[in-house]
DNA sequence: AATGAATGAGGCTTCATTCAT
DNA sequence: CATGAATGAAGCCTCATTCAT
């Protein structure tokens, strides 16, 4: 356990210098998987593609991960430290009350900033995807290291706007649950179904936004 | 080509009359392996695995289906035609006249009856949000039978309540993203991710169309 | 423990029909692999060389056995079983009273008889003291099923003839550790050492007989 | 082969100072392969492990010893020199004939060093046995330096006590075979297949000498 | 002299598929 | 129609050995 808790920590720690102290074809086999793991998947991946396409022999990839699930929990690992490191920063709260007056900027701070970073790691995202469902060690980091760090702070965040009666009162799970899913919703689309359509993200964040905070109703209606 | 459309056409027709036509064995086969790939992925699952559950010999399930793809696609294309069943119904826009005042109502009657739908499905519906991204076969399926004969219905729906008014002014597109990402957000957890949890799905159904009209700012506000 | 209690019966009752309800593959499966592991040794010995040298695919091995372990373990259980075969004959005890009046023509007999089976089953028993040592399985089999039913029964015999003063007082098991010693010594040099040297297998019993019996103090010393 | 046979006298001149020249990664080396090969047999001991256990990294193993196979014949070589030391030793006939006025006395002192021997090397005796059959180069050294060393010069002193009436006429080899399955046999239970019992040494040889001199009928008898 | 990353051949095993019964 | 033995390609992984540092 406590190893483990370290590993965590080191990997969140580690969230600034991607590919630490990786050697040269440790960065190119993680490159290659990735790539692979996105393109076809886990479990129809072979280990002789990804050395093929890595440009390393096999038996290198067993040298830096004991087994082929080693090597999917490790692209798969860092990334969910970085899915709620936002979350966890250690001054989180300060960070709120001074940043955001309302519930909606919030939102679009977190959309913009979660938006960016699935763009960026859009592979390993939808490798995490997919994988979760089927890795008891991938749903166990979610559900006791991200999971609850997300959400406990976040339903926080709702309890005090809706005590300012700046959101309908409601579960704060269930306001979340719909609050994240026109997020998700969005993000999502762009980034892994329709990554090649033209995308106007600051529009789309403002109409997401917009649609969480008034929905559908005109004004004048 | 004529051939895969009168496959389509074909599980489109037989859409009350299930396991039609299909022997005592393929009906035992098709569960086992709906039973396995869901809970293990398409790929990581053997086809001696599915015969032993099905209690078939290993031959007879390519007795049915040529291939283990075959026999995937088998599953995947009638539940496929059966999420677009509702919309392609002959008088469709008739019944959406006569029966739906509001847009609410719509979106109601939409997602109660799509719940039930994947609540019934749950297994198949994971498969094929699992496979479609990895089987060309699957996309070809779901991007030219499925998406454009609801899309372009639904899409008319919206446009008609725009027009009086009931919705507001927003690419119909972006419009239906968001309703749909919200419904979508509650009947997949509901289903697949949390589907142990106590649901209290008219109470959920009645808040998410109710967030989707108005929002989450208080009326008072 | 029933299973495998049965199992072993099972093969002990086996004993007449080698072979029995195999097929034909799985003979020349068991005959490749035990000509194999007794020139090579069983961790040197690889299934693809087994398969080419039984003429099957080397898939073929795999279905009748599950592992190379499995394999190697189906080829010395039954003679471990028959090993004990002769001692454990249901009336063994009555046999004795009747047929041998001196325990040296018990000797005689049983190293005649063993003698006989060690050099018929020659490459599988030097599998077995090979391989015994590195396989707990292997063992268990022996300290288990071999030798209690061996040891307890001769044990007892050589009582006996100790009542009778034919045999001098001595526990027992010294006793029969240096006859067997003696035999042994022959039996394994005659067909695992020197197989190819000429021997005089009548003349060689009766020396170690005679050799237990009186040592090698001439008479009239 | 002047090469060899260089090497083989080195080991004998060696026999006095263990371990001579050899450097301290050299000497753990030995060690933990020793440990290793006899624990699981020479083909399934890895040289990975064999360098981790002895605290050493894989390629420093492959500086002293070209190859694994190297490793193994440095390790049984010298035990088999010193197998044969002590009936090499260059005035050995004469010390025989000073010290040993009966066969038994022969006996008795034969006995009580190599179980000696076999005790203190135990390890590396087991490796030897297991190894020889399947290692042609071993099988030279037995064949060519340790048997005929040995075998003629014990002839040599049968011969003597027979000649004497002393021992009983018969082959020298046979007797020979015998006499040396008695102790062999007590030796290796007691090192090898047992070393956990209690054994009481000196009267297992003493009952030993007396039944290879005196064999199994009571004096009475 | 020592290291340990890298190699690629080869090991055991699984798998989708075929075919004679 | 159904079976299940047989196949051999391919998968994951291990290993002895090499070589740049």
């Amino acid at each position: 356990m406590a190893d483990e808790m370290d590993e965590w920590l080191a990997s969140l720690l580690r969230l600034s210098d991607e590919d630490d102290k990786m050697t040269d074809k440790q960065i190119k086999i993680i490159q290659a998987a990735v790539e692979i793991f996105a393109e076809k998947g886990y479990a129809a991946t072979s280990t002789s593609e990804i050395a093929q396409k890595a440009g390393v022999a096999e038996g290198t990839i067993f040298r830096h991960y004991r087994t082929k699930k080693d090597l999917l929990i490790s692209i798969v690992t860092p990334v969910m430290a970085k899915l709620v490191a936002p979350f966890v920063l250690r001054d989180f709260n300060k960070v709120l009350d001074s940043h955001y007056e309302h519930f909606e900027d919030f939102l679009r701070a977190v959309m913009r900033n979660r938006l960016d970073f699935v763009v960026k790691n859009a592979p390993i995202i939808k490798i995490m995807l997919h994988e979760i469902p089927f890795h008891p060690e991938l749903q166990r980091q979610f559900r006791e290291k991200v999971f609850p760090q997300v959400a406990d702070r976040v339903v926080r965040i709702v309890q005090r706007f809706q005590d300012r009666n700046e959101l309908v009162e409601m579960p704060p799970f269930a306001l979340l649950r719909m609050a994240v899913s026109v997020m998700a919703g969005y993000i999502l689309t762009r980034s892994l179904i329709l990554p090649d359509d033209d995308w106007d993200d600051e529009a789309e964040i403002e109409r997401a936004v917009a649609f969480i905070m008034h929905g559908l109703t005109p004004a004048n209606h």
